[in-house]
DNA sequence: TTCAAAATTTAGGCAAATCTAAAAATCTTT
DNA sequence: AAAGATTTTTAGATTTGCCTAAATTTTGAA
């Protein structure tokens, strides 16, 4: 069954918005989130729960198919291993990658997609740090801990984001961290729970905010 | 202005059939060469006049404009180096490279493309022996010798293949032959100028027709 | 609980890219 | 140069993805 690009970008977000419990999802939520109209979505999701790629129901809400769920995480799965290329290979930084991962994520070839993998020492998480899903759709695991976790004087490595939008992203390449990194914590303001990390000898200032955006771990 | 995925492979295709002395093009060509009927391509060539990409005169023929000739171009460059990625990168061989290399030539990005580029060692020609074109558009030249013109008892390096029609890759990569590879011209049968040439310790026999379409270089 | 607000779907259209069938223009052949 | 063949364009539809406006369903607040 030919699946158009189109209806890839809706699996894709669909399978975003319904998040690791998979909730029933919005018309309205995938409109938004697509930049289209309401309307639209109807038609978009009568045609993929003909295709029994989602299970739709008029004003109740929609959710993905087994089948749906595993196309979308095999976009997702090319999406971060190009990612993955993008900054490492290309030396793109973490924040200007997510576009043209957006174009690359819809080339089809799922030996390209192997070989690709295997390029990069088949990696298991993204610039970003977020999970690549394996060729079976597996995701990784990892410990979800967070830069707000850590006690003063404690050193730590940078591992990831939690929030991943263009915002954070480009803050965090501004003030200089990188995947890798290590910080170091030197203090805890208890007044706002920002904190003073020393990160390659500078001292930087991190909202609380921030700081529980940052996926770390200890060394 | 925005040019639709289907009017590069419009442009890509009077390009090719234009050749290098930018004949005009039959519409019937087009759609030969496209699988579409000649009547779709007559829609798309006032499409594209209207946008100044083609000079198209009704019942006379199509040349492209200065302006879609440099999108072909950098169609083609993008092309031609994403191929050079597989084979070099991911190890495929040349005669699986060109359906994928069809998919990522249209994502648009020229950051990517000049990193891509870089990455690669600003290579001048693809795994096939074609041309890449740089930036500017400029086709680095070469030497047109093919094997076909070289005396017996000589020895020569592969540089690229004439015809790149999958019958002949897949001649070529079934036989063994690689870019690069040496060749040593070891008789020659003046009946059908068929040849007798030792790639790497064996004998092969190579029509005049093969042997014609392979580019190579004295060595 | 009732009724207005919010969410969603339906109805009717539009543009892009395609098709078939028929008409028109050009070319070729005697 | 006229007729037939070939090429190309025009006319009229179809599908996909999208829109606005109106109708409908659901939700939530008084």
């Amino acid at each position: 069954m030919e699946i158009s690009l189109t209806e890839e970008n809706y699996l894709k977000a669909i399978f975003f918005i319904s998040g690791p419990q998979h909730n029933l999802v919005n018309t309205n939520a995938i409109a938004e989130r697509l930049s289209t109209k309401a309307a639209t979505v109807t038609d978009m999701l009568r045609k993929l729960k003909s295709k029994d790629l989602v299970n739709y129901e008029p004003y109740k809400g929609t959710r993905l198919s087994e089948e749906g769920e595993k196309l979308a995480v095999g976009i997702l799965r090319k999406h971060r291993l190009w990612e993955t290329f993008l900054v490492d290979k290309l030396n793109f930084g973490w924040e200007e990658v997510h576009d043209i991962a957006e174009q690359l994520e819809h080339v089809r070839s799922p030996k390209l997609t192997q070989r690709l993998a295997a390029f990069l020492g088949d990696p298991k998480f993204d610039p970003h740090g977020d999970p690549i899903p394996d060729e079976n759709g597996v995701f990784p695991v990892r410990e979800e801990l967070t830069l707000d976790k850590i006690e003063k004087g404690n050193s730590v490595l940078v591992r990831g984001v939690k929030d991943s939008s263009p915002d954070f992203l480009n803050y965090v390449a501004r003030i200089g961290i990188k995947l890798g990194d290590s910080l170091e914590v030197k203090s805890i303001e208890s007044f706002d729970k920002s904190i003073i990390v020393v990160h390659q000898g500078q001292e930087l200032s991190l909202s609380a905010m921030a700081s529980a955006n940052i996926y770390i771990s200890r060394k």
